[in-house]
Formats: C-alpha cells, sequence, structure tokens
DNA sequence: CAAGATAAGTCAACATGGCTGACATAAAAT
DNA sequence: ATTTTATGTCAGCCATGTTGACTTATCTTG
C-alpha cells in the first residue's frame, strides 16, 4: 500500500516539480477537474484540510492561470472554480501518466484482477462512498 | 487511491499521535517488525529516504525503547535493529486496526475481489518486487 | 431593516517529515 | 597504511499540514 501509493504519485510528482508543485497542487487540479465550478468550502471538505493549507496552493494556482474563480452566479459570496485551457491541459498530462501506470498494472495482474481491485479500494475509506477515485 | 491510502492510515495515525508519533515512526517499526536485525543501510533502501530523515525518528524510537539496536556480529560497524517487546506490542496494535480495515473492505467487496486487488497492488510498484506489503 | 450567520481570505506562528551539505568515527577491506 | 564503508550528527531549507484571530462581503432571518 505505502510502496503503490509512493510509487503511483512518483510520476506526477516529477511533471509537477518541473513547474514548482507538489502533490497538494494536484490534488486541488484534480478536484477542480472533476467538479467544475465546484465552491471552495466544498473543495475543503473534499481534501479534508483547512482553508489556510488550501489557499496557499489555491492562490499559485489561479495566479499562474491553471484555475479560474468566478463569482457564484446566485450566492455573490461563493468562488466557483474550474480549470482554464491550461489547467485542463496539465491535467491531461497529469492523468495520462497514472492511467499508463494503471493500464501496466492491469495488463500484468490481468483483466479479472481489475474489478476485485477497484472494488476492495473502493470499500477502504471511512464512507464508502467518496466521491471518485485514483 | 487517495481517499483510500488517507482512511487506511488515518487509524494507525491516531494512535501514533497519542505516542506522539507520526506515519514515519510507523513505517520504520512496520519494516523493523518484518525484518529482524536488518541493518540500517538496508532500511535505508526500503523506506529510500536519507539517513537524516531516519534518524529523526530512529533515535526516538530506540530512546524510548520500541526498538533496540546491537551491533553486528561479524561486522562491527552495523547496528542491527529489531522491535522490543515493548515495539512488537506497538507493532500488533497497530497491524489490528488496519487489518480490520482490510477485513472489512474485503467482507464487502468479495473473497474473489481480494485476490485481485492484492495483484494489481504488486503490479503498481516500480520494481515489481518491492519486498513485502501494506 | 438590523443583527447574525456564512463564504472566503489573510496574517502569524508552529509541527512533521522530507531534503542537502559537511563532517566525524569506527571498523573493514585493499 | 590507506581507503572505503556503515553509521551518526549538526545545521538549515522546503512543502504541507495545523491553530487561532480577525476582516470583508454577502446572504438570511427575526
Amino acid at each position: 500500500m505505502f510502496f503503490a501509493y509512493r510509487d503511483f504519485t512518483g510520476e506526477a510528482d516529477a511533471i509537477l516539480a518541473e513547474q514548482d508543485m507538489g502533490r497538494a497542487h494536484h490534488r486541488v487540479i484534480y478536484f477542480v477537474g472533476r467538479n467544475p465550478d465546484i465552491m471552495v468550502s466544498d473543495l475543503l471538505h473534499i481534501l479534508n484540510i483547512t482553508k489556510q493549507s488550501l489557499s496557499r496552493v489555491l492562490s499559485r494556482l489561479v495566479d499562474d492561470g491553471y484555475i479560474q474563480s468566478t463569482p457564484g452566479p446566485v450566492d455573490k459570496r461563493q468562488r466557483l472554480l474550474s480549470l482554464t485551457d491550461k489547467g485542463e491541459a496539465l491535467e491531461r498530462e497529469l492523468t495520462r501518466v497514472q492511467m499508463a501506470r494503471f493500464s501496466r498494472a492491469y495488463k500484468q495482474a490481468g483483466v479479472d484482477s481489475v474489478d476485485g481491485f477497484l472494488r476492495v479500494l473502493s470499500h477502504m475509506t471511512d464512507d464508502s462512498a467518496s466521491k471518485n477515485e485514483s
């Protein structure tokens, strides 16, 4: 579990490091990508970190043009977050290397194993319905 | 993957926090437990961290009596590491809560899934032969 | 409408666990 | 005798988490 997680994130980490970013940025990009127009407090809830921690990475991502935030149309206090084109390009790149790793593992383990893997993984979480995977 | 890893370590983290320790201590305890009389440099190799990083947690564990180090019988430069009784007790406790989580996930996912899970997991690592699991 | 709750942000300080570089010591190997 | 190896140690840097306190808009409610 430890090794799998470390190596799973390893390649993506390397790509991020070129942009002087880390895993924390990746997670934000990932979840914003999967939940366009998500509001900050919902993102905080998913990530389960404090707003101060999020702020550090999120403001970087906004400043560098990976994520854009627009005021909520109905509630103007909200900042709805979504990936810019630049953000989506990075997200695709990161997803690509991780998918490659999964594919490799799937191929070696056999197709029958994939289903079991995903099934067990989804039941490992506290609330066994934590949004999506990866 | 992110959620599974976070929640997988969550309960153990809580136990460790009572002793003012963290995940890093857990990993050392885990690998020393599984490789009694391991030498420091091999442990470094497994963990893939620097000796300075290891030193911080390892010296704490030795000082607090979780791990004992004895000079190598043939090569006296080596410090062979092993768990003390106290260390083994903690290791059992930590393993227990993580096994409980696995069992729960296994039960919900079905026995057939377990095999696939382990198979895929083992192929996720860079060198698909990284010692043992968890 | 006034008062309070909520969404978001900011400043400051701190902890953990990685990292690098430099250097020390004892024991082994050549 | 010299060099290499195993280990440890000091000092400082970085990323990413934490608390606590406080501000500013904006929305909601009595």
